[in-house]
DNA sequence: TTTGAATTTATAATTATTATAAAATTAAAA
DNA sequence: TTTTAATTTTATAATAATTATAAATTCAAA
């Protein structure tokens, strides 16, 4: 919680009220947020809180390299994940959540170990899966007996 | 161009002149195009043609496998692939052009390798790369000198 | 030819995002 | 402290992609 904020301090950027509820908000968050429920959350507190500021810092924070924001199919809408790291994501096809999917050896990884793919400069990478999350694969199996 | 349509006929769907002019229109595209894209280019010999149309076709398409929907950071809005084969895309980030990464050694890739990961059945793969395609790479490096 | 289901169309509605300009805040300078 | 200028926030409007709706059309089977 703390640790974003420091950082944004290092960075020189200006600590307002509004960025630093986002920045607290994200760092307690463990999910991929969308621009609508981080300003739902804050408004609760903050009543004031526009989504055109949620917006903005989200914008700064991505090229701070504080979050990204995925690129994944799911109601044409932005989420965002947190953290910065390196690491991808599933999206349930039958209850929608997108969990984090933690590789174990990047460096087996035959795109993440190149630099440089098809005389490209590869800068970021993302990984989507689509299928089904264990807990419906639980509900899916129970169901059959 | 006629492959896809004939797979279509061969799954008893309904073959409208519509759905022929978009299957015509995806499988002589190498390229990964918009709705508007689609729908402007159909709309020059078919003037009657509407959008909601190529929604329509373009989500039947996609669930009978032909096509796959991209999902990638760029002016929030659809991209398509005429072909539904596994490969991942590079957007470039100067000219904003999206390329084919075909990669050499599927199995080698420690995901796609599995059907299973952390307790996830893992249906359909797409990758991300974000970084500078070569046309443009070569034009900064020409302007150095 | 009639019937009914599926498809297409034009239009309106919805939704996420971006743009705009006025008001508020902030930090530095006087 | 007061003034000043730049930045940020806010409310609102504008834009753009997508989805919903309902009437009109097409199509194939009865």
């Amino acid at each position: 919680m703390k640790d974003m904020i420091e950082k944004l301090k290092e960075k020189g950027v200006k600590l307002t009220p509004q960025r630093m509820a986002i920045a607290e908000f994200l760092s307690k968050n463990k999910d991929h947020p969308t621009v609508d429920e981080i300003h739902k959350d804050i408004q609760k507190r903050y009543p004031t809180m526009s989504v055109a500021t949620v917006y903005s810092t989200l914008e700064l924070l991505k090229e701070l390299g504080e979050i990204q924001e995925l690129s994944i199919r799911k109601r044409g809408k932005a989420y965002f994940d947190p953290s910065p790291n390196l690491h991808h994501h599933l999206l349930c096809n039958r209850c929608g959540k997108i969990l984090d999917i933690e590789f174990d050896h990047p460096t087996s990884c035959p795109i993440v170990a190149k630099e440089i793919i098809n005389g490209c400069k590869v800068e970021e990478i993302q990984a989507y899966l689509y299928g089904i999350c264990s807990e419906c694969l639980k509900k899916e199996s129970e169901k059959k007996e």
